[in-house]
DNA sequence: CGACGCTTTGAGGAGATTCAAGACACGTGG
DNA sequence: CCACGTGTCTTGAATCTCCTCAAAGCGTCG
């Protein structure tokens, strides 16, 4: 059992990032059920296999059960370049809702179990569901205010980064309930630098300072974060 | 007259970034003039003086009718991190839609002139016109496209990045209906660099090169573009 | 067990930064 | 209208961070 995510058990209508989108916000616990129902589930895409590819028509909102994917755009050169990693209960899809064409490809790296919200769906919510608009939007616009964060981020050093990454990293874990202090890495040394915008070489090069310090201990994907006030010090310093 | 700029007719909301909004997406032309009632008009805000601030609550929705702004935040040492420009006839506020408090500050380059569509007239326009939340919707969504073009400049060259700024700039100002070879830059040397990613000096030394090879003259902040297709082979190639 | 891909580690080099100093532009007041 | 001062812009030189290239180590999976 390599997977430490794989343990817990599979993410729900209940406790998964859409619940944000429904429960909070007017829709009653009754009506989850009803979202049950309207959601496509237990779509299913192995390692390295694509859940939409670019310039593919919008076909709505995907919700990640388990498993982890990357989001990415290619440049001019054809190179892709990783826009965002998507964790076990965190949505995907937004990259389309502007032009209806998605901007973006999303490949799974490992196993991933996904549910699908059609555009049509979206539409039923909307009409049953007063202020579902709403939410959506607050949720895309929440996209500024992560611009903005990554835009900071792009000016600091390397070093600062990966730290900033693994933190993320974690975060996001805690929020769905999992371990926020060890977790597999699902994506490469590679995916990680592209992602920074970094060579994996100098991902490799910090990660090993960061054991040397005590701050980490990392065996091969598996993570552990020994000395989280450390870590956080390299990220806020 | 030393702002080209200035010599156009100011932006009203038949020319503004606001009736792509409105007018192609089922508003009637007949019910522009409503918004023009509903919109509050001639804010005007001197050079370095404040649109709104980090921090503040959300009021709306504002389009510059005329001057420039730069909207930053800020890095954990207090530096301002200019996140972007806005040029007449776009819209600005975004950033507050999300927490309802604004996320970043908003910050005349020049005296500026703008329209304040608040949070409760945008309501009422949501009543009125169907679509409305959904067009803002694509409009933030928007936003996603935006970054991940930001995303793949940043991992460019200064050079490309400077030429990215230019291209970029002559383009929106084409939209608006300004000229797209010859406009006044109103943000200093050391603001392009912040934007960019990259020190005023090499904004400085790039600008130099691109005169010497005679794709731009550049005297102060007037800038003309001699070799458009040449500028653009820097981006593209 | 062998092959392949991923990761680590080292050496050298390129691009951009930083620091420093001088040129220029603009607005102010005499 | 010109002299002056301040802030912006330019230019040069030294330095640094991170990249590229290269090769070896390690893991994983057929």
């Amino acid at each position: 059992m390599s997977n430490a995510l794989a343990t817990k058990t599979a993410i729900t209508c209940e406790n998964c990032n859409l619940d944000k989108l429904c429960i909070p916000k007017g829709m009653k616990r009754s009506e989850v059920g009803e979202l049950k129902l309207l959601v496509n589930r237990n779509n299913i895409r192995q390692k390295g296999e694509a859940i939409y590819h670019s310039g593919s028509p919008f076909r709505g909102i995907i919700a990640l059960r388990s498993g982890t994917a990357k989001l990415l755009s290619f440049d001019r050169n054809g190179n892709e370049i990783i826009v965002d990693f998507i964790l076990p209960g965190e949505l995907l899809g937004f990259d389309g809702v502007s032009a209806q064409i998605h901007n973006c490809t999303a490949i799974a790296l490992e196993t991933v179990n996904f549910c699908h919200l059609t555009s049509r769906q979206i539409e039923t919510l909307t009409l049953s569901t007063p202020g579902f608009y709403q939410i959506l939007l607050q949720r895309s616009c929440n996209q500024f205010d992560i611009q903005v964060e990554k835009l900071l981020l792009s000016r600091r050093s390397a070093e600062e980064r990966v730290a900033a990454f693994i933190l993320h990293i974690s975060e996001r874990l805690k929020i769905r309930g999992y371990s926020e202090l060890e977790f597999r890495l699902s994506m490469s040394r590679e995916e990680i630098g592209n992602h920074l915008g970094i060579a994996h070489e100098t991902v490799s090069r910090i990660v090993h300072h960061f054991q040397s310090l005590e701050i980490i201990e990392i065996k091969a994907k598996q993570l552990k974060i020994t000395n989280k006030k450390k870590l956080f010090s390299f990220y806020k310093d």
